[in-house]
DNA sequence: TGTACATCAGTGAACGCGCGTTCACTGATGTAC
DNA sequence: TGTACATCAGTGAACGCGCGTTCACTGATGTAC
């Protein structure tokens, strides 16, 4: 093969990382190889370093792109609902995202794994949990703007430390029950600056 | 060697998990390998599989041993200190705390890993953190018993959400500001049944 | 219009390496006689 | 007290396998003449 449509190396690309991006989330970047993952795009895995320097960067554009995606629904949701922090906690810790890692938040997904990678990595990966915060700092009352961003971290913490436990443990109902209890201390912090 | 005295063979196994506890939360039980982790030990590889059977038996019972004794110095902690709860707090979301993942708590190293192990590895993981949720909400004053473990279960979830995000940023300022934020929250969480 | 050549995305064999796991073996000690 | 044997924690070679990465090559197309 060779000499493809222009745009055709740009769209083999974005294949690579939509179906990396989707991988990791799901089974951990660790347990992913590069082999099995061209072949998830349809290549072989020779191709990959015309791409990507390493699997690392792979990760790091990954990871980022699926941020960005992240994003973007999180900024839909609010502006679709009347309440548009609610709306995000709720979206965040819904049963449907508990089950579809591979379609959801990245960092819920790998972020002790990506405090192991390299400081590149940990500042590709800091930059977009920076947009996320002000995703949901932007839906928060109050006029001192740090003490929102303050409690928007706080908030995505919570959210994300949430759905992790209720992916980790074995019983459903646990499970529900923490989905449901972070969503409430979620409103709650969210509210703390309304009075 | 042979005949060694007895208890020997119970106290081989309790260093090996020693060392296996420290490293997986270190690098991520993925990254760790049964050589190195044996090595670590003053072992070799082959012994292993008179003490464990499988790998993932030896992350089960690493993982349980640390969050026993993250479970011992919470209470630990919140005895010694007049405001029990803020002590468990500032103590879990210390830069040192942070620093140190091989010292402190699992769930904060591991959570989205063992969400990808088997169910019998859950269900040892799910034991341990109500063990860990215990320990907070006996903290929280309030008459409603459920509510006070639903908020117990929120604030522990911030606590590792926190924990792990301020590992995963590039930036030193902005982890500081994540600790800060995760106590300001907590804090704030732990208050609301109170009045 | 026809021929020779350059381009380059993708191929697939090969690299050294470490993985989890198995297993025949070692050898110092305790026990039986 | 001395000898033969059983025990069994730990050893180290070997198993098949997949990993990340490299590289000489392919072959369909665009370009030059």
């Amino acid at each position: 093969m060779a000499r493809y449509a222009k745009g055709h190396k740009t769209a083999t690309r974005e294949r690579i990382l939509d179906v990396a991006s989707k991988r990791f989330r799901k089974d951990g970047a660790e347990r992913v190889g590069i082999a099995g993952l061209m072949a998830g795009a349809g290549l072989t895995h020779g191709g990959f370093y015309s791409h990507f320097r390493s699997k690392e960067e792979l990760i790091r554009e990954a990871v980022a792109g699926s941020l960005d995606h992240s994003r973007a629904r999180l900024t839909r949701i609010a502006q679709t609902d009347a309440d548009g922090f609610e709306a995000i906690v709720r979206s965040y810790l819904h049963a449907w995202h508990r089950e579809n890692p591979e379609r959801g938040c990245a960092a819920a997904s790998l972020a002790p794994e990506i405090a192991r990678y390299s400081r590149q990595t940990r500042a590709a990966f800091e930059n977009k949990i920076r947009g996320l915060i002000e995703v949901i700092a932007a839906q928060l009352s109050g006029s001192d703007e740090d003490a929102r961003r303050q409690r928007a971290i706080a908030i995505f913490a919570l959210l994300m430390g949430a759905l992790q436990l209720s992916r980790a443990v074995a019983d459903q109902k646990l499970s529900d029950t923490i989905l449901k209890s972070g969503v409430d201390a979620a409103l709650t912090l969210g509210r703390c600056g309304r009075q």
